[in-house]
Order: structure tokens, then C-alpha cells, then sequence
RNA sequence: GGCCCCGUAGUGUAGCGGUCUAACACGCCACCCUGUCACGGUGGAGAUCGGCGGUUCGAAUCCGCUCGGGGUCGCCA
């Protein structure tokens, strides 16, 4: 070894050791008379003390030192006196008097800043990665990672559960996402797929007999991205047999609530997970993955304005819609300007407007007359509201004076998605979400089918092997949009984090949900043929679930994007500025594997002759 | 694929028609400094303002295209 001694670990007890170290220059503070190294290596950062009459040469070598050096020191580590002591440096009650110094290796001035936590443009971050990842938080994130999977590995292995790796090459499939597809050399013209999830496997295991499985599987989609999505990414894949919804929850709760004790010491995470229904969500919150550190519920205000003088509201709910809004804490203070970008919001969400009620003043609504009440608020549907239903709308909201009502009017699905986004525009605004809190939830009962994007037919809205409630089965062929599923997801302030099901596993039960979606038997068979003979030789109930783990990471680390928790990340198109990646092959590399490019291909560089 | 934002020394920013011979901080280089720890001091080097084209007497600044990065909608069963 080139060391004995690693430099965080040091600590008073080891005065008067000698100690040979090695690791990074942090930092140089040159005295002229005396220098400072900060030692880094993975373990932390200890101050290496050069004096020129103790150890000349080892002084001469500190001198010549730089930023990122890579050098290897020898010396006694000595106790700090109490003036010298730096309380900031888990390592600062001692240093290192160095007797010998050597380096090992120069370093060029890096790009940024490794010893400092300062914004860097994300193309540079990417192109020198490895450098980027020298950065404290960034070491700390990949080794956080690092210990969600390995404590996800010992919680569902101390439960039986088996890992087992399930094929990258697989068969493409058309609905979903759009595939990676990876040419085959040996079957001209045919392709596999690389996986959108194991899905599939996952489920052919149980029927094989694994009664528990789980994979911390990659997962590929070649889909424009956001931050919070990669083209690879990370899933904890895990399926079982014999069980119902419940046992699912149950197991999901437990792993993320001792996962976020254990790994999100810093958050405090209420448990039990509040458990509801997505009509439930939707009808609270607007949204299947509400944000439950806001604190905001969407309120049903129809039956207070039906008799309304005001069209908006009388025309909404002869639409077959409702009036439904909610109270911002404090949100009497927006300036006009404000309230008007929130119509503006509200209005690129969908809806035809807003209606905004801003109660001045503090106290209680009813603190003041109706007729006191309507003089001290402001709104521009003032005229059409009296008193009495101000009073009554925000009553209805939990508002007091000082507070301001969002109200939007139109059917469900528009109130809905426009609520949830007016409401999350303000929590972030008005810092209405606690960052130190991490509310989980599971949403179940979600529809079984919408109406795909052209609004031609209904499609699966989980996967197809997802299981209706039996009792809704008649639904299927009469009102397929009424059908609930029991499919459930993991949110977390406000983000999905995974998605599960108890799936079909009778062959005729799952023919009857492929018909709700005009897939006929030919077609079917064709498709998921291997999954429906599968299910003809004894396949048990089960069910499972998959959680994103690039976003459990980055919650417990406290990132925003899943990308601050991936060692080798690409950008939004894709690519690796550090590698290249993609590139274009060479024409023979083609031609192995049948493939050629079309003109338009060529011409942005394509292959290259060989 | 649509919409929006960004691109100025190594890094982060300022400048937003002429006074820009492009400013500031950090970093870098040199010298000084024996107890600092975001050490301090003095001096210095470093950008033709992502690229191409246009408007203009004059462009970092306005316009178009393009490249790169980011956000968002579509998309992501």
C-alpha cells in the first residue's frame, strides 16, 4: 500500500503515530515561511503542516504542489493547540508535521472548482465527469446510492426475496415506449429490444416458481427526456406470488420507511403512508401524485353558486362540470400582476380561466359582516358574488381573511389538472413545501383504461396485465372507462416514485381485457402468445411493483435531478459529451449486422468508410 | 415534434447599438509573507463575446439560421 493510514480518520487519539498518507492537493495555503496542504482522499481532508527547518526537502517539494497534485506524505500526526484547532474539519484537532513528500502525480488546473460547491454549466460537468465527481456532494451522492441499493439488497434478502438478472436483448414490442433497438448480425433484417422494464420476465418467473423475486434492473426507453428521466435508468423490479394488493403496500411501506430512517436520517418521513384512492386523489388534490407537504385541499364548491347569477359557474355545472378551488395561505398579498400570470397559468393548463377571491384583512371570515366582507375583497368576479357567498365560498376552503381563493369551473378532468398545477405554482412560489419532509403515499384503485392519445380506443393505463376489481368485469364490455384496476403507486412530494399491480393470471381473464382493447385472439397471440401460454400451465396469482431508484436517490439525497445521482449521466439529447457517445461506425460495422442508413442519415454523418 | 430560456477569460457573472482598448469575483502565474484553514499582500497573464450570415456609418448588444446546454408540453403502457 501506498498509505497506512487514511487522512479523515484521524483524530487527537492518533497524536505521536507516524503515519504515511496519500491523496489529493484540496487546497494550498503557502506562508512563505511554512505551507498547509488539505490532504483529500475518499475518506475525507486532513491539514498536512510543511516547515522548512524541520523537513527541508519535503518543503521544497510542497512548495512546488498544486491544485489536484496526487501526492503520498509521511510525518507525525500531532495534536492541534486549542487556538489552532478548526472546529469546520472533522479531522481539526490534529495535522500532519510532514517529514517526507512525493508526488505521484501532477494534475493539470482543472476546469472548476473541485474544492468548492459552485454552479457549474452542466455540458462542462458532463465532459470532465470524473473530476465533477471528485466534488464532495457528488462523492457523497453516488456513495448514498450506493447504500439505498445495498440496504434494498439486505431488507428483501432477510425476506426471502431471490435476485435474479432477467435477458437485455429481448423481443420489441410496439406499444409502450419506443425501443432501443439493437440489430441482430446472425438474423438479417430482424432486431431485438432492449428492455423498457422486465415486466414480462418478472412475471414468467413467479410462474416458474419464484415466489419472490426483485432485480435492481436498467431499464431503457428512447423517449425525449427531463430531468427527471434518462434514456437508462434504474428500477427495483420485485413480483410475488400469492398475494394480494395489500401484502404489496405493506412490504413497499415498510422497505421505504426504514430505507428513509436508515439512509434519510436528515428528513422526517411520516408514516403510516397515507394510503387513498386515485378518485379520492384526484378529488383532494387534483392530482394521482400529490404534493402532501403543501398542506392545500381542492374543495367541490358547486352546490354553493349552482343558483349563481355568474355564467362561468352556472354554465360549467349545466356542462356536466363542477366549481372547484382552493384556498392559498396567505395569498391575499398577490400583487394584481401575480394573480394575473395565475389566470395566465391557469389558462395555458386548459381552463377558460380563473377566478381569483382575495379575502384582505386578518381574521376570521365571519369577523366582519357580508357586506364589510365583499367592500374588503378583491376579485374581478366581485360583482357576481355577494357577501354571504364570499363568506360561504371561503368558509367552504378553510380560508380566513389574508388568505386568496383559486376557483376554476369546468369539467372534472380540467379542474383537476388545472388545480394541481395552479397549487404546485404556489407552493413553490410561496415555499409552502417543507424540503425537509418526505410525505409518501400510496394511490391505489387507479382507471383501468383511457382513451389513447387520438382518442380512438381505450388503452391499458398501467400495462395489460393489470387487474380489474372483479366486480367492475360486467363494466368491461359496457363502460370500459369505469373500470377499476388494482394497480397502485408510491408517490413522494409529489412525484411518482413507483407503480405496481396484481396482475391477471387466467388466460380468459386476460383475452377478455385484450377485447376491451379491440385486440383480437390472432393479434393477441401473435404478441403475447409466450404469456398466454405461460398462464395455461398453472400460473398463481400475483403481483408486484417498480420503483424508480434513480429517484429514490436523489430524494434522499436531497437532489432535484435523478442525474445528480448517476455516476455517467447523458444530456437531454441523449448523448455523453465525455465520450461522444452516440457516434457513427464504421460501414462495415453496419454491414455485419445489415443495416443501412437512409440519405438523410448519411448526411449528418452517419457511417464512416471503412 | 411544439413553445420558452441560456451560451462573454479556466469557472461564475456584469455589460444589452457608439464612452467595450469588454468589467467584477474566484481560479491561474510571479514575487512577498512561519499558524493558516474560503490565509493575507503586491503585480501580471488570460475572452476578437458558441458558429455562420444579415441589418446598421457602427453589433457582445438587433434579426435569421445553425450548434451546444437546460426547462416545459406532446411523448414516457
Amino acid at each position: 500500500m501506498l498509505r497506512d493510514f487514511e487522512a479523515g480518520l484521524l483524530r487527537p487519539g492518533h497524536a505521536g503515530q507516524d503515519v504515511v498518507l496519500a491523496g489529493w492537493v484540496h487546497r494550498r495555503r503557502d506562508h512563505g515561511g511554512l505551507v498547509f496542504i488539505d490532504l483529500r482522499d475518499f475518506s475525507g481532508i486532513v491539514q498536512a503542516v510543511f516547515h522548512p527547518e524541520d523537513a527541508p526537502a519535503a518543503f521544497e517539494v510542497a512548495s512546488a504542489l498544486r491544485s489536484e497534485y496526487v501526492v503520498q506524505i509521511a510525518g507525525q500526526v500531532v495534536e492541534r493547540t486549542p487556538e489552532t484547532v478548526n472546529p469546520d474539519l472533522s479531522t481539526g484537532g490534529v495535522e500532519v508535521a510532514v517529514r517526507e513528500a512525493r508526488v505521484l502525480n501532477e494534475a493539470e488546473t482543472p476546469p472548476f472548482p473541485i474544492n468548492q460547491d459552485t454552479p457549474v454549466d452542466e455540458a462542462t460537468r458532463l465532459r470532465y465527469r470524473y473530476l465533477d465527481l471528485r466534488r464532495e456532494r457528488m462523492t457523497a451522492n453516488i456513495v448514498l446510492r450506493h447504500r439505498v441499493v445495498r440496504f434494498i439488497r439486505n431488507y428483501l434478502g432477510d425476506r426471502d426475496f431471490v435476485e435474479i438478472e432477467t435477458p437485455v436483448l429481448g423481443l420489441a414490442t410496439p406499444e409502450g415506449a419506443r425501443d432501443y433497438l439493437v440489430p441482430s448480425r446472425i438474423h438479417p433484417g430482424r432486431f431485438y429490444a432492449l428492455p423498457q422494464s422486465p415486466q414480462q420476465w418478472k412475471q414468467l418467473l413467479v410462474v416458474a416458481g419464484q415466489e419472490r423475486y426483485f432485480q435492481i434492473a436498467r431499464c431503457y426507453r428512447d423517449e425525449d427526456l427531463r430531468a427527471d428521466r434518462q434514456p437508462e435508468f434504474t428500477q427495483l423490479d420485485l413480483e410475488l406470488a400469492f398475494v394480494e394488493q395489500d401484502d404489496v403496500l405493506d412490504l413497499i411501506e415498510g422497505l421505504y420507511s426504514e430505507l428513509a430512517l436508515t439512509e434519510g436520517g436528515r428528513f422526517q418521513t411520516p408514516t403510516p403512508f397515507p394510503r387513498m384512492t386515485w378518485a379520492e386523489a384526484m378529488e383532494r388534490y387534483g392530482s394521482d401524485k400529490p404534493d402532501l407537504r403543501i398542506g392545500i385541499e381542492i374543495r367541490d364548491l358547486s352546490s354553493l353558486v349552482e343558483d349563481s347569477e355568474f355564467g362561468v359557474f352556472r354554465n360549467a355545472i349545466a356542462g356536466g362540470g363542477r366549481v372547484r378551488g382552493f384556498a392559498v395561505p396567505g395569498g391575499s398579498d398577490t400583487p394584481r400582476r401575480g394573480a394575473d400570470a395565475l389566470v395566465e397559468l391557469a389558462q395555458e393548463l386548459g381552463a377558460g380561466g380563473l377566478i381569483w377571491i382575495a379575502f384582505d384583512g386578518e381574521g376570521d371570515l365571519g369577523s366582519v359582516s357580508p357586506e364589510e366582507l365583499h367592500e374588503q375583497t378583491r376579485s374581478p368576479a366581485k360583482r357576481f358574488i355577494d357577501g354571504e357567498t364570499l363568506a360561504a365560498l371561503g368558509a367552504a376552503c378553510g380560508a380566513s381573511r389574508g388568505d386568496m381563493l383559486l376557483i376554476v369551473a369546468d369539467r372534472d378532468e380540467v379542474t383537476s389538472r388545472v388545480l394541481d398545477g395552479l397549487m404546485r405554482h404556489v407552493a413553490e412560489q410561496r415555499e409552502l413545501a417543507d424540503p425537509n419532509v418526505l410525505a409518501f403515499a400510496l394511490i391505489t384503485d387507479f382507471p383501468m383504461f383511457e382513451r389513447d392519445a387520438a382518442d380512438t380506443r381505450w388503452s391499458a393505463v398501467h400495462h395489460l396485465f393489470t387487474s380489474p376489481y372483479e366486480e367492475d368485469d360486467e363494466l368491461l364490455e359496457t363502460d370500459p372507462g369505469r373500470v377499476r384496476s388494482r394497480a397502485y403507486d408510491l408517490i413522494c412530494n409529489g412525484q411518482e416514485i413507483g407503480s405496481g399491480s396484481i396482475r391477471i393470471h387466467r388466460r380468459e381473464r386476460l383475452m377478455r381485457v385484450l377485447r376491451a382493447l379491440d385486440l383480437d385472439e390472432s393479434e393477441a397471440e401473435e404478441r403475447f402468445g409466450h404469456m398466454l401460454q405461460a398462464f395455461t400451465f398453472g400460473a398463481p396469482p400475483h403481483g408486484g411493483i417498480a420503483l424508480g431508484i434513480d429517484r429514490t436517490a436523489a430524494l434522499l439525497a436531497g437532489e432535484r435531478d435523478i442525474r445528480e445521482v448517476i455516476a455517467f449521466p447523458k444530456t437531454k439529447t441523449a448523448s455523453d459529451p465525455m465520450t461522444g457517445a452516440p457516434s457513427a461506425v464504421e460501414a462495415q460495422q453496419l454491414a455485419d449486422v445489415h443495416v443501412a442508413l437512409t440519405p438523410e442519415a448519411q448526411a449528418s454523418g452517419g457511417a464512416t468508410d471503412v
